[in-house]
DNA sequence: GGGGCAGTGTTAAAAAATCCACATGTGTAT
DNA sequence: ATACACATGTGGATTTTTTAACACTGCCCC
């Protein structure tokens, strides 16, 4: 567990249990199962979920002779990481389409605290923009 | 092609190629090569690229003997799709958090046009949410 | 026009990922 | 304590992915 491990090489089925993880929090074999397209075999994920472990994506703990998985790398850093890729990827130079992509989305989700920040942080961009 | 094709289900290296496929426009496979981690062998990659073109991916014109590839879903679409992905995974009920870190990383990248826009996002939303 | 360079198609094989059957272990309730 | 239900560990077969070697074709320049 020394390096920091990449979420960028996973095979197809680590990262969509990978995904899973990080949409449930915490998962067991079995959450996974039921969250997967086409319920592969159970033996077949938990056989998957070691070897993310021994790559250093997850660790678990016991509860009653089950095992439940958490990511090891939290769930902030994941964030950033994954969103930034898409960014990279996506919306390079047009990050603004990004934002609002998600702004049109979430329409009335936003806490007035939430829009709050977001209001000042365009002023600052826009005072610095000239 | 019948379908239009997922990119979820995607193998690694096809899932990598894509990847630079929507950063460049558009690639030869020497341009895949030289863009991802390794250096592949160029035969490698065009084996993938011809994989891709036949999953419905990618289409190639030939220009003065060389295949120029180019996706097929078109980059707003894949937009769309990828961000979405990253949303439902990693920010769900948690959209705000997803502006607010865009915002903060392209600071001063905005141009007065979309500042406006997102303001007036913001302010819809408001009056929506109370 | 001929030789060289750079690109492609094909095919075969190595490597990796995926899957599952079966044996074993753990918890719970009777 | 025992039996049942449900989880896990293991090993190996199967499928998919990834790789590379080799032969062929087209462009370009001397």
């Amino acid at each position: 567990m020394a390096e920091q491990p990449k979420l960028d090489d996973l095979t197809r089925r680590e990262r969509q249990i990978m995904e899973v993880v990080y949409r449930l929090g915490e998962v067991s074999a079995a959450d996974v199962v039921e969250n997967l397209p086409g319920k592969p075999n159970n033996a077949t994920i938990r056989t998957i979920l070691n070897v993310l472990e021994e790559k250093g994506f997850l660790n678990h703990e016991t509860v009653k002779g089950r095992y439940i998985y958490h990511p090891t790398i939290p769930l902030q850093q994941a964030r950033r990481t994954a969103l930034n890729q898409v960014l990279e990827t996506f919306f390079k130079g047009a990050e603004a389409r990004a934002v609002i992509s998600i702004l049109k989305k979430s329409d009335s989700d936003l806490s007035p605290n939430d829009a709050e920040m977001i209001l000042e942080l365009i002023d600052k961009t826009r005072k610095e923009g000239r």
